[in-house]
DNA sequence: TAACGCATAATTGTCGACAATTATAGTTCA
DNA sequence: TGAACTATAATTGTCGACAATTATGCGTTA
């Protein structure tokens, strides 16, 4: 199962290889965000007609990447405060439904797997190397076990399928590759301690808080280089 | 606005046209839930070429109202008693955190529009022809109401653009037209006065309520249903 | 008779071209 | 000089045809 999104199955036809290509460069900020999207110059760029590349297209509007007007054209989603504040407050309600999901849904194996998951990743804390990444794939990690646990598969392919990719694309944009390590590990577990109790209500308002301090984290982040700047 | 979708634009395309007339005839079940959709036979129905009818596709799909199997094709989506638990367990999170955004940043204009709206159906509930779809048009003239109320892009993007096209077509297909009226009734009023005193908490508590006990009234009718065919 | 395999038919994915709409640049006129 | 109009260029929407994949039906064989 690809890391990035555990939903989608791997790419068969030749537009979701473009529409996977293209949505990196927008998430890494490679296309930058904001900017208009050039039909015939995208298509040539990849090498495709540009009857795949508005399939690819398609997709990536599904997910928020990008934006249409008819008889105008697309450009990519801009990074606003407001649209990372409405897109963290949307994770808070979603996500937060599905950790109490999972707290009911869950099987004892699952749950037996995330806690190996969290043990491995406290060690994997202690590394040097890399930490960073480290944390911020055991975060997702995490995240996307509580989310599948939900056994919900409209919870899931909102969550993963959707807004998964724009939270990435605000991580990358806005440099927030180490957050908050060690408080959001603890954080990690109580969850995970609430889910195992089969705490539904517990574990639902321990997902909205953990989410919600991320959300703060971010915007003290931004107020910081907003600070720098001056 | 479009009474039944009210983000979406005046369909300007016609691709958006054919979109829009598909989307009826499943909601509405003139194309029957889980058969399969095939696009030379639709785009010669619709009288549009098979690229046009793809991109109506695409936008069925956005809505979750059809899946698409790459090699395969595209069937409407099945009315389960599954499906629907998994649409309100969805609705309760999204609609419950839009009525809380909705107690906070609602202008005192949309709050008195909102009440005005009430008393309105309140006397439209005597009425005695067409009571039912004065209910339902009722009903969903609040939750709409409510959820660009929050003011919160992507909360209405998700809500209205995708998950009440499905709402819609469980009502439908269920026969839920003239749903639990005075009870409801009530629930709004309760909820228009909690927005309107900026209790956000109680706002979304009791949207929640509100939610699953529509969620609970049909599982019942459903329940009836089989009773009967038993 | 049932199951397997092959050839055919049908469907989906992709392509390039044309039509319709929008953006651009240049010109005219107040 | 600036604003409005026009003609041109560029972009998006739509179309029909071909290629690749999948489904169907028949014949063969164990």
């Amino acid at each position: 199962m690809p890391l990035d999104n555990p939903t989608k199955t791997l790419a068969v036809t030749t537009a979701d290889k473009v529409f996977e290509q293209i949505q990196h460069a927008i998430v890494e900020g490679d296309i930058l965000a904001g900017s208009k999207i050039s039909e015939p110059e995208l298509a040539k760029q990849y090498q495709v007609s540009r009857s795949t590349l508005r399939e690819a297209l398609n997709r990536l509007e599904k997910c928020h990447l990008i934006e249409r007007k008819p008889n105008v054209g697309s450009r990519v989603v801009e990074c606003s405060i407001k649209g990372l504040l409405e897109l963290y407050i949307t994770r808070e309600a979603l996500e937060g439904m599905a950790c109490r999901q999972a707290a009911e849904n869950m099987t004892g194996e699952e749950i037996v797997d995330m806690k190996a998951m969290l043990s491995q990743h406290s060690t994997a804390q202690d590394l040097q190397d890399g930490v960073a990444y480290y944390q911020e794939k055991g975060d997702l990690d995490f995240h996307y076990k509580v989310i599948l646990g939900s056994h919900n598969a409209q919870l899931i392919n909102l969550i993963c399928g959707q807004l998964y990719h724009l939270v990435r694309m605000y991580r990358c944009q806005f440099g927030m590759n180490s957050p908050r390590a060690s408080r959001a590990f603890s954080e990690h577990a109580r969850i995970i301690e609430a889910i195992s109790d089969r705490d539904g209500e517990l574990a639902e308002l321990l997902m909205r808080r953990h989410i919600a301090a991320s959300r703060k984290n971010i915007e003290n982040k931004i107020a910081e280089q907003n600070k720098l700047n001056q």
